[in-house]
DNA sequence: TTGATATACATTGCAAGGTTATGTATGGTA
DNA sequence: TACCATACATAACCTTGCAATGTATATCAA
């Protein structure tokens, strides 16, 4: 393997429920496919296994952030579209100043390096 | 408690050691004052216990990326200084640029909703 | 028809790491 | 004398990422 490193694993977990949550805000959408837009909108540097991904979407739900249905896709597969529910828009938002908050003490304390 | 909240677990795990390994960059230090820095950097927004931070501070060490010594402060107290190795050197900029990945995805599907 | 690949979801088990609680010890101050 | 801030350490608990494994279907090429 060479080039892109994979993501340290704390990253990867504080990252996936925020990163989730975005995603649906844009609209429904079901599992396989959110690994393929975050995989797209990283410029394929994020790479989720469905094994990592099934059971935050699990918990994310049962934290009730957000909602599921059974449905058939064009194919005819069987489908679980999720949606996000007005707790999880909340809970985005909460995730977004947080990153925000940390993200602004990280910069800082680089930029102060080359002062 | 009023005002700020907490933050999410995940977020912490994923925090703490580029916040320490960025903090000693810039030079020596210590654990409880690594924590007063943390808090001042962030506005009082980031709150470490020493519980928290000291399992922390070996961990790094463990994986060679500081290295640490005893000495005596002003006041005669017994202090363990920790410094940069070379190995937390090239952590620090891999945590960095990993921030930085997940950091521009983010603000990207915001950017998206506002479109 | 056979085999390979992509799609699609679920669960089990281990290891890693935060949090809380607890312990030890010293210096300054009211 | 009592209390608080300073300063470090560790044990127990709980959550959670993640790899491994299992099930099932659609598509397409050989």
């Amino acid at each position: 393997m060479y080039g892109i490193a994979m993501l340290m694993k704390e990253l990867v977990a504080a990252s996936t429920e925020p990163l989730v949550l975005s995603i649906l805000s844009r609209g429904e959408s079901y599992g396989y496919a959110v690994i393929q837009e975050v995989k797209r909108l990283s410029g394929d540097k994020i790479e989720w296994t469905d094994g990592m991904l099934y059971p935050v979407m699990h918990r994310i739900e049962d934290r009730d952030s957000i909602k599921s249905r059974w449905d058939e896709s064009e194919t005819g597969r069987k489908r679980k579209y999720y949606s996000l529910k007005k707790g999880g828009k909340m809970a985005m938002v909460r995730h977004q100043e947080q990153w925000s908050l940390v993200h602004g003490v990280l910069s800082g304390l680089q930029k102060e390096h080359y002062v």
